[in-house]
DNA sequence: GCTAAACCTTGACGTAGCGTCAATGTCAAG
DNA sequence: CTTGACATTGACGCTACGTCAAGGTTTAGC
């Protein structure tokens, strides 16, 4: 008993074309082939094209369906790897919603789309390539996952932070002061500070390292999109500035 | 002041092949082209580039982002109903996680990956909301449960024994008899007894009720599943008919 | 002035899973 | 014999780029 293409793919609730495709991956061939060149598929080929769907609706992909079907059908290791990468995926689509909700939230309070930009640059997850070579790998991941893993609230919290820190940056460097004037050196040390509250960052002696702390005062200067999100480049070198002489004062 | 290629890539921290796309699609053109064709971009193309990466790490699609640049960039219409989709995503993952972690569990008390698709169409399982509507959450649960709880062993006899009583309905209505000869009616009787094995459908004086089977049969018109199944609309139509017949003799 | 390194260009394939023509051959019914 | 339904292979399309490939440009060092 075997039925041509359009019979079983109605039978399973799919295509012809899918059962073409499931031939051509090496997913499903059809048991028997006419002279005519026409697909002919028995019951065996059934029940295997119903497991198929089956998983393919759990969502797992073509590959992994075959080899959990090469492999032992009723086994379910497939599936709990499987399950892993959609637990996964289910965070990463809820963090993504707050983050909408979020930025609506700040769209609707007059806010620019700019909130994490003005941020951008501040920490050194941004500039992952350069911040890797220099102080590996787990300096930028460790980083990255602590500012993603802030809640809403104390999100918004720490950005009112860095906005005004940054606010106060700009009105320093306008106002002509120098980069050891008192000002630029509180504000230095607010800097410090900040940065010493995240995680993962190279220390020594329990204190943010200073060579970190003067090559980040090198990268606003290097990287421009520190100066773009402030008065430009004379800006990001006087922030380069004061935060050496900090770090020479008290690193 | 404009930057290369890769140098305002790495400043919004992406690739120079992202902006030759986005120069492709027409989301973000270089402000310039040399006289060699490089490209070079501008301050007000990195903030352009900037909102583009950060729509794009919300998980908007570029014609998205190029439409919400263009409408109004700070308005929270495109956001909103990116909202939504993501929501919508999130509930279908949740589903299908608990759909793997079912199986999972049905795999480790040792049923088979079955095909519930043999058997799709036939019982009111597959019509969920119609079915909950005209007789109540119950039905569907119950009879859920019952499906699910069968081993693999009775679940493949039941296979059998549906596909079989498909096969014969389908022969029968091709042959072209009427929905009252000896032929038809022995089917329904057929139907009627499977369908009593099943726990949780509306009876009425220890039968099962008259007015769900004559509804299941008209399910099986409304429904283009069980159609499909089978020889198309004028099939299913045979089977309510003889179903209809069958009830008024009997039920 | 030459050369190698580094950076630029366009072009094209690959990805996941089919949907959707297109051009053409085959089969069952009237 | 014709018509219509169904079959075949082939190839493009879709997302958002990554990744060569082949070849021109600029820059830095000798």
């Amino acid at each position: 008993m075997d039925w041509s293409i359009q019979e079983i793919s109605k039978l399973a609730g799919t295509t012809s074309r899918t059962l073409r495709h499931y031939g051509d991956v090496g997913l499903l061939e059809p048991s028997r082939i006419g002279s005519n060149g026409y697909r002919y598929y028995d019951d065996g080929a059934l029940v295997r094209l119903q497991r198929i769907l089956l998983l393919r609706e759990l969502g797992l992909g073509l590959p992994a369906i075959n080899e959990a079907l090469r492999h032992n059908s009723d086994s379910p290791g497939a599936l709990r790897s499987h399950l892993q990468w959609l637990r996964q995926e289910e965070d990463r689509l809820a963090r993504q919603i707050a983050s909408v909700e979020e930025t609506i939230t700040r769209l609707e309070g007059g806010e620019q789309l700019m909130a994490e930009n003005m941020f951008k640059g501040f920490d050194h997850t941004q500039h992952k390539d350069e911040v890797e070579e220099r102080w590996g790998k787990d300096a930028y991941a460790t980083s990255d996952r602590w500012w993603r893993s802030k809640s809403g609230a104390e999100n918004e919290a720490c950005q009112v932070e860095i906005s005004q820190l940054s606010a106060d940056w700009s009105t320093a460097a306008a106002s002509g002061g120098t980069a050891d004037s008192e000002l630029a050196q509180s504000l230095a040390r607010r800097q410090f500070d900040w940065l010493s509250g995240m995680p993962g960052l190279p220390a020594s002696g329990g204190k943010l390292s200073k060579e970190y702390f003067v090559g980040l005062g090198e990268m606003y200067v290097a990287d421009d999109r520190f100066g773009a999100n402030y008065g430009g480049k004379a800006d990001a070198e006087f922030v380069r500035d004061a935060m050496a002489v900090y770090a020479e004062k008290h690193l």
